[in-house]
DNA sequence: TAGCATCTCCTACGGCTGTAGTAGGATGAC
DNA sequence: GTCATCCTACTACAGCCGTAGGAGATGCTA
């Protein structure tokens, strides 16, 4: 599987079609959070490019309607984003974290978790 | 001061800008990593174009060439950059640091030093 | 001062993203 | 059956990014 590389909007598309399932363009844009969502054939496009790119295919039809179904999995977007944000810092995690403590964005609950997965992570290997 | 919202290689050169200080667009396309440098121009371009959005400015001549220095802290751009990604996962933390440690990005030490970073903060703020 | 190297400034273009309109086919309500 | 509604499929366009070439000015060197 070749990586995703979304954009937001694809991604709030994207969303959708993980948290609800098989899902038509109707669905995805009444969906789609915010007073400015976009209009009906804006997501209509951005589904269809998705589509051409394989993160999505159409399954079923509804009425005249087609379904969409993911072909991506969420955790396989996020690792693409993860991956290409870490690029943008050279790789190193450091000055990443100072950002997000100092912006506030990292809690003490936050990195207690971090520890946590840690120590099951290492449990995992070592064994 | 507005957000900057650089993309990969405007990054790059700002790299240069914020590790060497004022540089000529020949001083910068050299000090680009890799094998697969732009030519000299597309830098040249981007430069200028980042000269518009107030990003970094001319300073003085050497020669007839322009040095150009930055506008923008690191800090700051590294901060856009942290609240955008954020936004990609919700604002919420906890996706982030599980992929951040699925992946392997994130060490032990990495995890040690955020908590020392909180701590000092916690004391700065707490007095 | 003639010539070469270097730099500036302008222009162009393809790809991607977000935006949306239009034409026409299908569906459903009466 | 007819009409409003909904959906599809196609087209268009502007902005940004990465890419770079060309024309002309400037500066260095012999």
């Amino acid at each position: 599987m070749r990586k995703p590389r979304l954009s937001k909007l694809e991604l709030q598309i994207m969303d959708v079609l993980w948290s609800s399932g098989p899902s038509s363009i109707r669905d995805v844009q009444e969906r789609l959070p915010g007073p400015r969502r976009p209009a009906y054939t804006t997501i209509q496009t951005m589904v269809y490019r998705l589509e051409a790119k394989k993160v999505l295919r159409r399954t079923s039809k509804v009425g005249n309607a087609h379904l969409f179904e993911a072909l991506v999995s969420r955790d396989a977007a996020q690792a693409s984003l993860v991956d290409d944000f870490l690029a943008l810092f050279g790789g190193r995690m450091q000055p990443v974290m100072a950002r997000l403590i100092e912006a506030g964005n990292l809690s003490e609950e936050d990195v207690a978790e971090a520890e946590k997965l840690l120590r099951e992570l290492r449990r995992r290997k070592g064994k």
